[in-house]
DNA sequence: CCTACCGATCGGTAGG
DNA sequence: CCTACCGATCGGTAGG
């Protein structure tokens, strides 16, 4: 109820005005996550900002640009999340529920671009195609040293097979492109800690319990 | 050493000639696969074939069903491989390890069509992508039964989160197209064993023991 | 299975 | 940011 004068559109108290070069960003990154980079035309892309397909060329240089920097900020996003726990103190386990619930935040935030990443990510130039690999291999070679780091401390089975657990780890997190909903009843906190929760204690139950048994 | 009359190609001996529909099916799955749906130009997949664009349109009806059926027969196979599992009369862990092997084991067999499966089949026709979010339910539903009757057993935790538990199995099984290798050195029963002990007994150590102990 | 072609649409540019 | 346009390529067809 208070007044704030010369700030006459209050959407702009939320958000800062967005560049168009940022909006036509954004709305690439829906389009190319819905319909693919191929089947999504500049003149599509265009008419859902209201302008013409000509006039998108006057902010970005290319089709094949905006699909680069769409990946490479996901990319960036994705090692961000995870380079800070690399010299974190904490035990294995308890760093593994952190990188887990990082990694799905980042997908939770950026679903569309999330998308992008791992979808059509083959549709760039050599160059970026490597470049993209390239952060791959970081975040895979990631949990492979915590996993490491787990069987050193005696946190994890001296027996687990580092290269298998961080597929496994990898494959929860990166899947929950193709399921999570932002706007769900679960947080990426809550898929995390369910996750982490599954993967270290294991599904079996910890005692042979009797089958029907009443508490 | 045998001779063989009347079989003069030796080619012919270990498969029976595909037909030309089989041939345009395979490569277009593996196109697709590589470079996408809408990337693939039928003259791309008439030249790999050495003919003409327009010849393919007397073995096929358009590019779309030539999709259709890629994605169908992927979804199938998924289905057919887990159905018989339904009233398998084994424990629940036994199933689980089964199914796993089984679903990977569709995965690995099927590179190219499982890839086209997860990544394009939101390019089909609003009744085929019906048709293929029902398999999907489906394959769903067969996994979070199988934990609840893990539950009701006793040999999964009590409580455990079934959807999350679907969900996790789901991501590991079906991500593996993202980095399987058919002709390496892991089968697919060596992943299937692999997460199915990780996911079973979880990662954690059973006893706590001390850091650089040795045996 | 080929040649020749159809209308439609593509990414991108010139000039304003 | 628009109008008008470029050459290239698209899925598909006619007629043989």
């Amino acid at each position: 109820m208070t007044d704030l004068p010369a700030s006459p559109d209050p959407a702009e108290l939320a958000a800062p005005p967005k560049s168009r070069r940022e909006q036509i960003h954004e709305v690439a990154s829906r389009l190319f996550s819905e319909r693919g980079y191929h089947a999504t035309s500049m003149r599509d892309l265009a008419g859902e900002l209201g302008m013409q397909g000509g006039s998108l060329y006057a902010h970005i240089s290319g089709k094949e640009d905006l699909l680069m920097e769409i990946v490479d900020r996901a990319a960036r996003q994705f090692d961000a999340a995870l380079f800070t726990l690399r010299e974190d103190p904490r035990p294995a386990d308890a760093k593994l529920r952190e990188a887990m619930e990082r990694h799905i935040r980042v997908v939770a935030d950026n679903m569309d671009s999330a998308t992008v990443f791992f979808h059509e990510w083959k549709h760039l130039s050599p160059g970026a195609y490597a470049r993209v690999t390239g952060w791959r291999d970081t975040i895979d070679h990631f949990y492979r040293d915590l996993l490491r780091q787990g069987i050193a401390e005696g946190h994890f089975r001296a027996d687990l097979d580092v290269k298998m657990g961080a597929n496994l780890i990898l494959s929860a997190v990166n899947w929950a492109y193709t399921w999570y909903h932002p706007g769900g009843n679960l947080t990426p906190r809550d898929v995390a800690e369910g996750y982490a929760e599954m993967l270290l204690g294991g599904l079996r139950a910890p005692a042979a319990a009797e089958p029907g048994a009443s508490p």
